[in-house]
DNA sequence: CCATAATGCGAAGATGTATTCGCATTCAAT
DNA sequence: ATTGAATGCGAATACATCTTCGCATTATGG
């Protein structure tokens, strides 16, 4: 950050900008997202934004944090039952992934397939970090020998395939591939798949 | 096309212009593909490019749905034994896949990572077409009564999973999740689901 | 209340890209 | 060889974007 916002006022403006890139990428898209638009909707000036940020990269880079954080929280605060079954938890895990998408009316869908172009890839990576601590416990619980080796590359398989799945599914309708059968389909993929010795 | 290319000439420059696409992309990714650069590599002018195509967009959808369908021809001139074992078919499936995205220079990786603004999806609809159908041969031949609604949901799971994984993994690597180890898994990951009673 | 710093502005500058168009060149058929 | 069509050219046009900078406004601390 250029600049650090002393002020009350600036603050908010901050804020303000932060939530305008959010609902300008929700709006025109990533590509269509550019500083006139943040600006506009923010309701400031164009300069405004320069003062706070060292460009457009850094203002969608510091979008990206605040949700990536929100997203570690809204995990962390998910009520996992580590003793329950593994189904029950996958089950819960993709319902909650869905329901993600599904709010924020596109915008985290849209973070996702432009992820190769976004500052740091954050969010794949807190995913892939909080199920990795996940699996980790629960395998601790549940087998005290667990493929410790081997579970680093399944959860890299399973949440790249179970989000660019959901992504690719939501992004674009496809009238003959139902959501409900989508997350049973990879939540019997992946109980299976665990289930699997290494 | 805008116009037909008729001397043999024109058909050379059209061929040309396509290639150099392709090697645009490979050197530049997707964004930094414009039309001088395309032309430049291609030894024409920037002018000519457009006599035969409408804009840049057609040029690109051109070169896609070339390499689709060269990707469709491979797939089906790929020795498959339908009488064999479903392991041995995954497995040789995601060899032949890992090896297309390495081959190419990544040019089909970074098509893949910018599906979302592709023209039409030919690619990823190619795959799906293709293993749909071959999953319905194989599991007509070894079962009868096989789950026929379930199967289109399953391989649009399976598909997606597996591409999307193996370009994250391709795409920026991973040094504590080696690419055999990946090809293990989602073989061992599919063969699983695929097995699972509807 | 005043002096100083912080903040906000938005037109203008710099850059880059897609696309067009009139003209030059090459081909192919007669 | 000639002529009309096809082809090729690339400077110029039109447009859009990011970013800066000098000036106006507002807040804060003494």
């Amino acid at each position: 950050m250029r600049k650090r916002p002393r002020q009350a006022r600036s603050k908010q403006m901050v804020a303000d900008l932060i939530d305008a890139t959010a609902r300008c990428i929700v709006a025109n898209g990533l590509d269509g997202t550019t500083t006139p638009r943040i600006a506009e909707l923010a309701g400031v000036s164009v300069g405004s934004l320069y003062q706070y940020f060292e460009d457009k990269e850094a203002l969608i880079d510091a979008l990206v944090a605040d949700r990536a954080a929100a997203i570690a929280r809204g995990l962390r605060q998910l009520p996992v039952d580590t003793a329950g079954n593994l189904r029950d938890m996958v089950s819960g895990a993709i319902g909650y992934g869905f329901a993600l998408l599904r709010a924020g009316d596109g915008l985290y869908v849209e973070l996702i397939k432009n992820w190769h172009r976004m500052p740091t890839d954050k969010v794949a990576d807190v995913l892939q970090q909080h199920f990795l601590e996940l699996a980790r416990v629960w395998f601790l619980r549940h087998y005290r020998e667990y493929p410790i080796e081997n579970l680093q590359v399944r959860i890299f398989i399973i949440v790249n395939s179970t989000l660019f799945t959901m992504v690719r599914l939501i992004a674009d309708d496809h009238p003959l591939i139902p959501q409900k059968e989508v997350a049973e389909g990879l939540t019997d993929m992946i109980v299976q798949y665990l289930a699997v010795p290494s």
